[in-house]
DNA sequence: CGTCGACTTGAGTTAACTCAAATCATGTGG
DNA sequence: CCACATGATTTGAGTTAACTCAAGTCGACG
């Protein structure tokens, strides 16, 4: 796929012309990553943004522990990296990879220019930044008011609604992704789920969960039923 | 004082006219609030945005317990509740003062206007939204991957932060706020300070706690040091 | 001076953690 | 295609930070 059509699947830069993004495009640069490759780290100084073109990304941040609490994980068309272009300089968290992925990578100046000549990118861009707080606000209520049991079935029926309607959850995370998700530990997460399957809620093989009982685990997100 | 000076006080609407404020300033309704009382509800349906004229504001979420995680205390000139113009079109959170306040309100179409005409608004709104996701990248942070004392040293350090050299730092908080902001209960805020005054990283009375160990409670701060 | 709410303290409980070990899964080279 | 190596996941046992609940103390205000 060239360039051009790459840039087509950005939300962000929904709304320009071809025109546009032909100039756009040709002052984008595009890396490819393996696997577990570090995009940027936390506290390293934001020269530009970054967009994900192909594969995925994780956004995290880790303990002095070494825990790991992840943010995002970003798709094909998801920007990331932006909130250090518009306060501070620095990256608030860090960005790796978790397949083989192409990144987009588009200058400050660049971009800086781009939004001047087209406001409509800085009103995508309130859009973007806006579903994120949001997203935060979520995940903010999660770590502080619910137990772990509920933040998987949360995270479980949030997975299961991005689906087709079928009940089978494919889950292209592995269950340490999982567990720092939800801000828990792996072993935790295999506990977890393991009564989940006793409850009859969800029927788990390795990469794949089934949703048995769907107001079961509805009820558990809300912390209306006990595990 | 009269309207037009209050809106300058607003940060987002830096860079307008006198002029623009001037009409601006026509379209906003203010409030008058006792403390204690709630401007917006989670799950409300969102029809313009606010801002504190005078007073203060809490933004929070309460789990099914009733157990409160404060998001943020705003006061003079910060606004809040606009994420729910630009993503969804219902509150994410609930809002309430904390203090006799004066409210302003800026009508969602008027508001929408208002950037068409004037672009810098639009980054304005943009800078606003990156400092909040940068904050929630820290709340979200600490309520993860710090346990509560690295959590109450740190909200310290930022109180200190904001006062002007001197090391007494004065609460405008109560302690069931302070609590509920750093994502814990007052029993377990008033354990911490007893031992934070025990361990003499601080001497703490009722509402002035002096800070009498900066390097300790930057340790304390960073895990680097157990209570 | 008394009342009410805020704060502190104590005792007991528990969810989730750590650490260690066993098991399973996957990809590689022979 | 098998055997092994490596990492992911599960399970068990023990520990602990922080919670709940209950009682008592403090402090501000009428």
């Amino acid at each position: 796929m060239d360039k051009l059509n790459l840039m087509k699947q950005v939300e962000m830069f929904q709304g320009l012309s071809d025109n546009d993004l032909k100039s756009l495009s040709a002052i984008v640069a595009l890396k490819n990553c393996t696997r577990d490759e570090t995009v940027f780290e936390e506290g390293e100084d934001a020269r530009g943004f970054y967009f994900v073109v192909s594969g995925r990304v994780k956004i995290f941040k880790l303990s002095p522990g070494g825990k790991e609490q992840i943010l995002h994980i970003f798709g094909r068309g998801e920007p990331f990296g932006e909130v250090a272009l518009f306060s501070g300089r620095k990256f608030p968290a860090s960005a790796q990879t978790l397949e083989k992925s192409r990144i987009g990578y588009l200058q400050l100046d660049a971009f800086k220019k781009l939004v001047s000549i087209h406001p409509a990118i800085a009103l995508n861009m309130i859009g973007v930044l806006s579903k994120r707080l949001r997203t935060f606000t979520e995940l903010i209520e999660q770590l502080s008011l619910r137990e772990v049991p509920e933040r998987l079935a949360s995270y479980l029926l949030y997975l299961h609604s991005l689906g087709r309607g079928s009940s089978e959850i494919k889950l292209d995370v592995t269950k340490q992704q999982l567990a720092s998700f939800v801000g828990t530990i792996p072993e935790t997460v295999s506990r977890v789920i393991k009564k989940m399957n006793s409850s009859r809620l969800i029927v788990s093989s390795s990469s794949v969960i089934k949703i048995t009982d769907m107001d079961g685990l509805k009820k558990l997100a809300e912390g209306k039923l006990k595990l």
